[in-house]
DNA sequence: GAACATTGGTTATTTTACATAACAGTTATG
DNA sequence: CATAACTGTTATGTAAAATAACCAATGTTC
């Protein structure tokens, strides 16, 4: 489990687990950020923790994690994808991959299906039970995306998903 | 190590790590991304992995990681905080702040200070190599933040890193 | 077509990140 | 004073992510 939901023991952690809180030790001063306040980066990680978060709780009833949706997603609009493909899609390492496909598979999810053409690579579908499944998470995922909608307005929203897929490409190119 | 550098045999991994390639499988298809392409959670992940793995690079020759930084930035500017509040401020557990502070306390660039008021937690300080190592960070970090200013222009900037602490909220609420 | 390189998938292993539980010393509070 | 709350710590477990080495299948080269 990657991150478990909050529990009342967390409290104790501080009641103010991301403000910055006036706890003892700086005199009763607030907790100033410096470079910190303005750095993409900074805020980045933490807006991806948070988002992250959110889906987990989200999708936790059905025992799926935000990466094994993106997973079921490409298999899903990509029926027959190899795992290389569809791990490079996601940038995922390909020996990652397999237990993934492992979990899945086990699950009745995805299935690896022998492909005739290249015997090397398996063909990835998805499963009835898989195809039941993406119904329900989409529509999770969407009421999720929809509450950011909702924070940000549409305008901003597409203009936020630009500028990050920008940044995406900072590395890769 | 969270992530090496870029090495010759991570090639075979195919060409095209993060576009979506269009190997083997799917018979030269793109691949779709679906509902994946305009998620902001996924553009905010691929995203935060970009800009760590940059940072990740850029320090390296320092021997600092991210999360390294952060946490040497909130001590410098905040001489005496305690661990708690250090973490809480950070959104880092405090047991796993615990070893965050032994290896920078470890390599002489901070230190932990008894402190008289109350005898339960150390006041955080930086040394004066710590404050050192700290105006070479600073200059790289800037000089990261300002290739993404670069690249998406100063209004677009300060709008996206405002978007992402309203994101950021959304959990923390 | 035999030797060789490349590709797809796999296993094993390691490191790092992150989370929980339990505890000792110190301070605050009834 | 007894109890509760807080600070830092250790021990521990799990998930994510990276590396190295390998087999089988396919492509390439001479």
């Amino acid at each position: 489990m990657r991150q478990a939901a909050r529990r009342k023991s967390d409290v104790s952690q501080s009641g103010e687990p991301v403000t910055g809180s006036i706890g003892a030790g700086n005199g009763g001063r607030r907790i100033d950020y410096g470079p910190l306040r303005d750095s993409i980066g900074y805020a980045l990680r933490r807006a991806q923790v948070a988002v992250f978060q959110n889906f987990y709780e989200a999708f936790a009833e059905l025992d799926i994690r935000p990466a094994q949706y993106s997973v079921l997603t490409i298999i899903e609009l990509n029926p027959g994808v190899s795992q290389t493909q569809a791990a490079d899609a996601l940038a995922i390492k390909k020996t990652n991959f397999v237990a993934m496909i492992d979990g899945l598979e086990a699950r009745g999810l995805a299935r690896r299906t022998p492909s005739e053409n290249d015997r090397r690579f398996h063909a990835l579908r998805l499963t009835d039970k898989g195809k039941a499944l993406m119904s329900k998470l989409h529509k999770i995922a969407a009421a999720h995306e929809g509450s950011i909608t909702q924070r940000l307005g549409a305008a901003e929203r597409r203009q936020l998903c630009e500028a990050l897929r920008s940044i995406a490409e900072l590395t890769a190119e």
